[in-house]
DNA sequence: GGTATGACTGTAT
DNA sequence: GATACAGCCATAC
């Protein structure tokens, strides 16, 4: 019972902290991770993002690895979809990936716990 | 219950 | 930048 609790709970950070990021940013699955209070995650919030999508309202387009790599494009559906959702808050991404993301990143830990 | 896989990350070479 | 390894957790077989 305690780890559906944990689970749930987790889920619910990740949840917010997504949305939370501001229109055209994007973080990586790792700060998330870290800002839900478990920084060895990362892998969970790509899970969850999976289930979440945009179905609740959490821009996961907005979601990519630490590199700034459409690593989950697949998961909307078409190859090529997140991209083009990204393109239109006005984030350039050139072969899957973000330009300039070292400037588009939004790091969670910079505003929550600020 | 063991093994493989996956929207991942960090360090080392 | 590319490749290799280790760590972490859930799901499928």
């Amino acid at each position: 019972m305690d780890k559906q609790l944990d689970r749930d709970a987790f889920r619910r950070a990740v949840y917010e902290i997504v949305r939370m990021v501001p229109r055209g940013r994007a973080t990586s699955y790792g700060a998330i991770a870290r800002a839900a209070g478990y920084p060895t995650l990362s892998r969970m919030v790509g899970r969850i993002m999976a289930g979440a999508a945009d179905g609740d309202g959490v821009p996961a387009h907005r979601v990519v690895n630490s590199s700034g790599v459409l690593s989950g494009r697949a998961a909307f559906g078409t190859p090529g979809r997140m991209a083009e959702l990204l393109e239109a808050e006005g984030i350039v991404v050139t072969n899957n990936r973000i330009a300039g993301w070292k400037e588009v990143f939004w790091d969670p830990l910079n505003e929550i716990n600020i």
